[in-house]
DNA sequence: GATGAATGAGCGTTCATTCAT
DNA sequence: CATGAATGAACGCTCATTCAT
């Protein structure tokens, strides 16, 4: 967590650090990411980093706090009302909570991005340790409750099929971000549906 | 490329060097990969290594392409029957032979996956400078063909659809590799299997 | 000398900086001992330090003297009588003060030793250049009256006994604290005796 | 241990290195050494360092295991014959040889003294882990065999004694690098002789 | 008088690359 | 052709001190 010094900053400064941090860690790894870099662009010195932050490490899992939070307020009505859907019309929702987050907070998708590719790297244990929420454990308990209600059929394989599902997700945002426009529209949505039609003919129990 | 002093070396040490490299691009992503490193795990003078390569890039890059032919060996029998099989026969066989490959090569599959890490990096668009042969173009073009021959439903969008096989297929892979147990077996076909219904229910003409 | 501001201070606040300074410096060196660390741990305001201090070495310079006159008032009865008694005597007194004075102050002892240990460093030139009395010079005016008196030999090297009789002093006191239990007790006094009686056979007249 | 690259150098590249090495110690604690001193005094490039030494620490360490073995050669013949001579003739050399051998390299003898100084730092630990041969363990131990020979009283406290003796040696040393010309002479013999006779009265059983 | 943000030099260390032999 | 010493920029981080409020 950032030191209270950096939550007593100008609205204007912390921002404008915040958001030099994003580009950084947006444009490269976490390793790579060099806070030398940040401080020139963010046009600070570098003992002020410290100031603001315990470390490197510090600010990042606090961006990731952000993000994950930010990324919550997009998921939060879905996820409430979970129960009065089927599986399948939570996995649409889910699908364009993400596609809606990224849309609006492109940088921090691209940071999310990142940080799957750098898997078996210490920080990403670290993240999963104070985090725990990997997204293929949230589809591995949908699936489930949806083959108790007899949704879906009980012989697949349930491991793998939220594995797929989860990273179909991603694939979903990736495409989007690097091919389409970055407007929000009806085109991408229609996509998803056909993606949730497809799954349904392939593991509903109808 | 390697200089002309890396392939006059004797085949012994050649293979010793990029074994070397190998582990370490398959440990590392390219950035944080270390030519001092290699050398020393390698046994060889630090100016011997530039003498065999024009850098750090040079090595990476020879490195992607060896990969890329000896994956190439692995789909040449399918590419080469690609206009006898149907759509899904064929995907069905390149699925296969992307996990015969990575169960063959799983060092290879993890540079692969590091790799995709690094998608807007400046080595990232290096290699597809000089590369070109990325997954979803052949996917593109096997839709189109696939199209063309009725097989498919012409109103899908070729791009997404290409793309998300290709990422599927990436996915199974990472699947594999993480939760199976190292050997080729039937279980994972019989997933490839499976996923391929799941395609011909959702885009098929029936 | 630290800022007037210092002493100004409500007492409280004095001696909770002062003891928090001391621990910092019995724990560290001079070059070693953090500004920021005391000011984190007294709970002051970074920039209050040095509206107290002129500097780090402001604050050092101003511990040894407090340390120095709080063992002055341990020394003192000794020092006053110091002609009613015979050297051995002065001698026994003094360690036995030095003793007593390290079992009540024993992290004063510790920046003591800490510093004999930077000898040769600028820090400890400043200091005899501002504090003077070194031990040893207490000594060898000692030493100087016990000749005159007959009381030893007048043969001996002052300069050498008189250091070498400090040292003794400052390693009884560096034994004591790292074996022998806290309290101040009888078999500390005893060894002092047993040393007085070594010396009196050394150095005395008879 | 320093690098096979260090040892490669030749031999008056190397012996600058170690001087100026040598220098920062005896004027620095280890703490406050600074490599970046070392190399732009020595006149080489940060990152030759690193190729002769793993470490500041590796230095250091080489550092001390060349004073000693040093000081060994001079204890050596000393430590050879220790069962021929009584334990104050013995005492007598030991001193004799410590003198000789700060006469000789002083900067040894001054980077000694700091290491003395930094007791309980890490540092320090990690020496005694390697090297062990801690002085006042020696006189221990010629103190106990002495007593078994009925050469000195029964009833002296041993720790005690032995850790006097230790510091009276390093005291002497100091008293000599300090105040006596750089030159081994014949008057701290007189001197250590007169101390031997002093302990001879104190502890000797006649 | 109190605050604490700002500063930039300095720390030990690693890096890819060059080049004389 | 092989060698490995040399290089200096860059890394994350800490420091004592200043100064505007």
């Amino acid at each position: 967590m950032p030191k209270e010094t950096f939550f007593n900053l100008p609205e204007e400064k912390r921002q404008q650090i915040l958001n030099v941090a994003i580009d950084e860690f947006a444009t490269n790894t976490y390793a790579q990411a060099s806070v030398n870099r940040i401080v020139e662009k963010a046009g600070i010195a570098k003992g002020s980093f410290y100031q603001y932050f315990k470390s490197k490490k510090d600010l990042f899992l606090y961006l990731m706090q952000v993000i994950g939070e930010e990324k919550m307020t997009y998921l939060a009505p879905t996820l409430q009302n979970i129960h009065q859907y089927d599986f399948f019309t939570c996995l649409r929702e889910i699908y364009a909570a993400g596609i809606r987050f990224a849309t609006q907070y492109p940088k921090y998708a691209e940071i999310g991005k990142k940080l799957l590719a750098s898997k078996d790297t210490p920080i990403f244990e670290e993240l999963v340790d104070q985090n725990l929420p990997v997204a293929s454990q949230l589809f591995q308990e949908l699936l489930h409750q949806a083959i108790q209600r007899g949704e879906i059929r009980p012989d697949i394989d349930i491991n793998l099929i939220a594995y797929l599902i989860a990273s179909i997700n991603t694939t979903l945002l990736e495409y989007y971000t690097e091919n389409i426009n970055q407007e929000f529209d009806e085109k991408i949505l229609n996509t998803v549906e056909k993606f949730i039609d497809l799954l349904r003919n392939g593991i509903g129990t109808k």
